[in-house]
DNA sequence: TTTAATTCGGATAAATTTATCCGAATTAAA
DNA sequence: TTTAATTCGGATAAATTTATCCGAATTAAA
C-alpha cells in the first residue's frame, strides 16, 4: 500500500506532531529512535516534507523538526502520503493502465471506485492533532 | 497498492480466464502481447500461479496456459494477489509495525479496519468468470 | 568569537524488484 | 522417429528503492 519511505515519513511526522503538541521540537536522532528507522534515510524523507512545508526544520544546536501548533489540525495523512509516494494510490489505475476511467475501465475499475473513495475520505479527513493527542494519551503506538 | 509483478499477474490471469471461457488455451506470447508486458518476466509470474494451481500450464507445441472452465467462477482476485504479493496488504500493519492490533494499535489502525474490510470483501467476492465475461463483451479492457 | 550540535545535499553502496537470456525438458505434429 | 514449438528453471543483468557516508552550511550556546 505505502512504500517504506512513506511509512517512515508517516511515523516520523506523527512523532513530530506528538512532540510539537506537547513538549516541542525534536531532533533527527530522537525521531529515528522513536520510530525505529535508519536515521540518515529518515533525514532524506524529512527534507522532502520540510520542502513541502508540512514540517519545519531548524539547523544548529537545539535544532530539529517541529510543526506549528496551529497547523496540526490542518494537516492530513493524505498530504504526507502524497508528498512522499505521489498520487498514484489515489488516482492511478489499480492494474497500472495509463488511462482507465468509467468510459474505458479496466476490469477492476468499478470495484475500486468505492474502495478508493473510502481510502481518500479517511486519509483526507484525518488530522495530525487528533492523532497526536491519541499518541500522547498512550492510546496508540509508533513502535513496539 | 500492488507490485508490478502482481499487476502483470492479475492482467495475465484475466486474459487467460477470458480466453479459457471463450476460445481456449493461450501461449505466453499471446498473453504478453495482450496485456503489454515483458514476456520472460510474465512467464515467471505465470509459473508461480501455475504452482499454486490457479492456472494450468501445458508444454510443447500448441501448449500454453488455461484455466479449467469449471474453476473460473471459483477463483477470486484475492487468490491471485495473495499468491504473488502475499497477505501483507490484507493483514499487515499500514505503517509496518510487526505487531498492530486493537489492543496495541498504531495510529492508523482504526482507520484502516473498514478500508481493509472493504478491500478484502471486494477482492474475495470477485470471480474470474464474471470478469472474463465483461472482457469478452468488451465492457472492460486490459490494455490501451 | 569560537565551538559544537545540528540539518542539508550530494555521492555512493546495498538490497530488492523488475527484466533478460539460454539451455533443458516436454510434447504435439510432421 | 524426428522436428519444432512451447514452458521450466537457473543464472545474470538492469532499474529502482532503501540505506549509508561525509563534508558544507547553519546557528545556539559557551
Amino acid at each position: 500500500m505505502f512504500s517504506k519511505s512513506c511509512k517512515y515519513g508517516i511515523k516520523a511526522t506523527l512523532f513530530i506532531a506528538q512532540k510539537s503538541e506537547s513538549s516541542g521540537r525534536v531532533s533527527l536522532k530522537d525521531i529515528a529512535n522513536a520510530i525505529n528507522s535508519p536515521a540518515p534515510f529518515t533525514a532524506k524523507i524529512l527534507q522532502i516534507l520540510s520542502k513541502k512545508d508540512i514540517i519545519n526544520s531548524v539547523k544548529g544546536p537545539s535544532g530539529g523538526f517541529e510543526i506549528n501548533k496551529e497547523k496540526l489540525s490542518k494537516i492530513s495523512l493524505k498530504q504526507i502520503i502524497v508528498a512522499i509516494d505521489g498520487t498514484q494510490l489515489f488516482e492511478g489505475c489499480a492494474i497500472g493502465l495509463d488511462q482507465c476511467d468509467a468510459k474505458k475501465p479496466c476490469p477492476l475499475h468499478e470495484n475500486f471506485v468505492e474502495i478508493r473513495n473510502q481510502l481518500d475520505r479517511t486519509l483526507q479527513t484525518s488530522n495530525l492533532l487528533d492523532i497526536a493527542m491519541d499518541l500522547n494519551l498512550g492510546l496508540t503506538i509508533l513502535k513496539l
